[in-house]
DNA sequence: CTGAAAGCGCTAACAG
DNA sequence: CTGTTAGCGCTTTCAG
């Protein structure tokens, strides 16, 4: 526990300037190789390192972008993390990823990072805001956000976005439950009030329905418990046992995969076989839907996509472009296991 | 996109002294509630946010603490973070999670992030460093080492630690398997020259192979894949079915419960079913294990005990005791469905 | 209670 | 090529 080191102190230490230290550890071509050695040597006996936020207090601009990611456990997200590092670092960006937990505001966060940092840009992961462009006002650089519960914006062309659109594909998983011959379709959705992905998620089971003239049934919607964290498998778990509890289906929806992992152990527990005696669909296309037994059929989101736009987006905003995008994809449906058809 | 607001608008708005605002904003007792007030309308009517770097720089000391993590996707890791953040607050302090990517020292990140924020300390989960205390050097705050390959500091008295022993917890796991009439136990261990955690646990699976008279077959051993994420469900899969397709075994010792699962599927599609035909033990205690089918018996650390005291002993150093202390506690062996005694 | 002023450690002109 | 110096935006004495 030594002394904080500055870069005075290496300055007085070679007998240089703290101009001559900046230089040298700044890799700045005005300074000759010999001193820079030297410099550079005095650095490491003493293991100097610079204080970050003396740096970018200074400094006017950075390379730097954020990843602003709400909710950790989002394994979803999670495999996107890899996607936008090696992206961004090809275009030239530095990279970070800064988690906000559920009770800030992620609007704040950004801001507060941006001028800390200076970044550049900002790309969102999740994190519902009620008015992007009015809560991100004071958010002076290019930002886009990406996997948002895209119809919640609608009419809000002025902010980029990369989405989704998460009833429509939703109803697309439904409508082929429908095919495949089942008429009491089950669904684990996210919570009662939930107006983003979860209530988007929600609607389109029923439009899903509605267009094939089956009756809604309140009985068969399972809403995720609100004392337990959401989209977890564990969450899953207990809906679908309550669920199984309380009526008949032979189809089951789930909004996430890592639930529908959860519904599978609840399944197994009443005697039941996934595929022969219900049927699962997931939604998100996460890798271990790919080693469930069976594996799961499951609505999987274009992610290696949505990164590209996402970042193809920022650089163009970053660029000067200031007519902001909406990009919504269509998911995939990508039949594995977990669906067998019945018989009428 | 508006301009940079600094406190010095703010405060020319209001026509007071940046001071003012300053503790204005930061609650400080010297200032009327009516002047307060204005000046906490006019910031939030502005929506400004300060400059951390600035206020950083200034501050000599902060509240917060950080938590260091090397591997991002490691899921037993996450399952902490509740845990630490929780009490962390508990103890008044600010925390911070800080994921650091494969190609960086952890110890020059705990540095940099130690002067940048005024750090009071920092509590590293993962990311193996050849001699801590040499490496940490540098880092002017105290710290704790949690959920380290412990053995590998085992003369290491000055540097705090919580852990587990991962030898042992390995010999215990295979040991129970031997019990259960298994002799041809396979492993799925770490990449070939892992000599952290893959190495310890590859070492307490050979002794307990050894203390019950069994010989060592390299042929039961399965290395992580070296151009596959490692400790990935995927890896556990690819593994497993080489395994598979080389020798016979009755029993598999994975050494994460992430890769078991992997495991699972290989095992599934070789046709045998887990437990009856093989039975499976992992190692971590991870929440999805309650959730396989069957489910999976492993090594539980006892994560809860192992957050709580990496705190306390990190509120320990900084309360000033300097005598570091290594923790290691002994992980419990959780039986669940996945193994079957077989007859010998 | 309030404002002026002195830096925190660094980078980037600017002058030598 | 190198050193001196002026801030970056904020907090915190120190006078008033």
């Amino acid at each position: 526990m030594s002394d904080q080191l500055t870069i005075k102190d290496i300055a007085k230490y070679c007998g240089v300037g703290v101009s001559t230290v900046s230089r040298a550890i700044n890799d700045d071509p005005g300074i000759s190789p010999k001193t820079k050695e030297r410099v550079l040597k005095v650095v490491k006996k003493f293991h100097y390192i610079p204080n970050n936020s003396a740096r970018n207090l200074k400094i006017q601009e950075s390379n730097t972008i954020a990843l602003i990611v709400r909710g950790l456990n989002n394994i979803f997200f999670q495999s996107m993390f890899d996607g936008f590092q090696t992206l961004l670092y090809k275009n030239g960006y530095d990279f970070l990823i800064h988690l906000v937990d559920e009770n800030t505001a992620v609007s704040r966060s950004a801001i507060e990072l941006a001028k800390e940092k200076r970044l550049k840009g900002v790309i969102f992961l999740g994190g519902q805001m009620e008015d992007p462009a009015v809560e991100l006002d004071q958010l002076d650089v290019p930002y886009v956000l990406c996997t948002v519960a895209h119809s919640m914006y609608t009419p809000m062309p002025n902010v980029n976005l990369v989405a989704i659109d998460d009833a429509a594909e939703s109803c697309k998983a439904v409508k082929y439950l429908i095919e495949k011959g089942h008429r009491r379709i089950a669904i684990i959705t996210g919570h009662k009030d939930d107006r983003a992905v979860g209530g988007q998620r929600l609607s389109g089971y029923k439009r899903a329905l509605a267009e094939a003239g089956i009756a809604y049934d309140e009985d068969l919607v399972g809403y995720m418990e609100e004392d337990i964290p959401e989209f977890t498998t564990e969450n899953g778990y207990a809906v679908a046992r309550k669920l199984l509890a309380r009526t008949d289906f032979t189809a089951l929806f789930c909004i996430s995969d890592i639930t529908a992992i959860g519904a599978y152990k609840a399944i197994s527990e009443a005697g039941l076989n996934v595929a022969d005696d219900l049927s699962v669909v997931g939604f998100d296309g996460i890798d271990l839907g790919r080693f469930t037994i069976p594996s799961l059929t499951t609505i999987s989101q274009p992610k290696d996509k949505m990164v590209k736009s996402s970042v193809d987006l920022l650089m163009k905003a970053i660029n000067g472009d200031d007519t902001p995008r909406q990009l919504v994809y269509s998911a995939s449906l990508l039949e594995r296991e977990s669906v067998k058809a019945i018989e009428r």
